[in-house]
DNA sequence: GGTAATTTGTACGTATGTATT
DNA sequence: TAATACATACGTACAAATTAC
């Protein structure tokens, strides 16, 4: 049983393995886009003439472009002027991954509540203090006025979520770092759901006051009150959290 | 071109989204994957049964499943015995996600090296901080038995990298939090090649001196000096690895 | 060791849905 | 409205893989 791929014998490696027909239309694919052969927002040949290049069924074919879509590397437009497209492969995907998987295993309970709240308490607060230090005019600029706009907005506007959301990952992309600003963004999202159900005026005009308190930190590019700042608003959030989770 | 579902106007909201039919039967295995309706390590009926169920043809099934599959929430194999089978969705599988998309990220060049290293400090700090209060017995085992092969491992063992994703893994599985622990992992994954590429028998030697030193302080539940011992061990693993980029 | 049985994998022709012109 | 070009879906047949006898 023992597979000449896996033992750990100093045989020289000669054959490599067999690949189905799908398999190896996914790979060369995926391999023309991630060298950047195929440039993102180009289109494919249409699905026919790509499968007789290939030399396979449109069946086969498109089981391979169906995991492509799936993994946000291409995109399908029925229509017309549709097509399959090769997907702008940026940060914002590693999010989109992430913010899937987490919110799958929130849903199957393999993980907990308090484990997320604890990695986006981690990578936030190094993420404001760069922010502190690195943030542009520009970003300065959308934070003032996503906190304007939640200063005038009601506690059942329905884009109060979303400000909240836009304020978090702004400072996370303010940071510089991408990486950091995707895993931020997932965090965020898998975190929200909760915390917007119990919205009290009070909890709401809180929340404010902290967001201004941070934007005023990253204003005068002070790291450590900005530090401060998030730390104060993240427990605030997670005291809430809790006090609505054993409430019910 | 305002659809209902995405203006803001406070319409009723009665229409549903029409789903495709592949679309229908991906939403509805993965609902009850997720609900727990099937368990992980169930074996689906065969596809002609279940492409019957749900009314379709084994080809619209099969690209559900092939979506599925992707995800990891389902494994398919061939054969007499074989099938389409839950897989157990726990927290590796968000490990696993991330490492593909950062892998991709990386080779495209749409984030660069360090931001990926950068973020693996800000997670690996806590991380050692928590194995270093939370730690079992086992786990000091598991650590100790590691860092004992590696002592005594060649520069040229292969098994080399191995053990030190197992190092740092487990470490963070130690910490507690599952999040953290497959975050660090991906991370690890992604920063691993290039390191392991310029691996003297000095630098070798640094490393197993830097990873007792982190095992001590997780022993003595130490998590200052765990804390100072990783900082020390990371920064002197980027120092080599941006020479070693600089060299070439 | 060979043969049948079971299940996924692939092929192909056709029909339908969808969006543009 | 009709024509066009593309993806989507269907049904059947066959190939390949694996197990059981």
């Amino acid at each position: 049983m023992v597979s000449g791929a896996t033992n750990g014998s100093k045989q020289r490696m000669i054959g490599q393995a067999v690949l189905r027909p799908r398999q190896q239309v996914e790979e060369t694919i995926r391999a023309a886009i991630l060298s950047g052969e195929l440039q993102s927002g180009e289109m494919l040949p249409p699905e026919a003439e790509l499968a007789r290049q290939f030399n396979v069924s449109r069946t086969t074919l498109r089981e391979a472009l169906r995991v492509l879509t799936s993994q946000h590397l291409i995109t399908k437009i029925p229509g017309a002027r549709g097509g399959n497209f090769v997907q702008s492969v940026d940060y914002h995907s590693l999010g989109t991954v992430m913010t899937e998987a987490v919110d799958n295993l929130l849903t199957l309970g393999s993980i907990r509540f308090d484990e997320v709240a604890d990695v986006r308490q981690y990578l936030e607060v190094p993420a404001v203090r760069l922010a502190a230090i690195h943030r542009s005019e520009d970003d300065l600029a959308g934070l003032t006025e996503i906190v304007e706009r939640q200063k005038t907005a009601s506690v059942d506007d329905p884009e109060i979520p979303d400000l909240d959301r836009k304020f978090h990952t702004l400072i996370a992309r303010a940071s510089g770092n991408r990486v950091l600003a995707s895993c931020v963004a997932a965090l965020h999202h898998a975190t929200e759901p909760v915390h917007y159900l119990d919205l009290s005026p009070e909890v709401g005009k809180q929340t404010v006051r902290q967001h201004a308190a941070i934007l005023r930190a990253i204003d005068k590019r002070d790291a450590d009150a900005a530090e401060a700042a998030i730390v104060d608003h993240l427990t605030y959030l997670r005291k809430h959290i809790v006090a609505h989770q054993a409430a019910e």
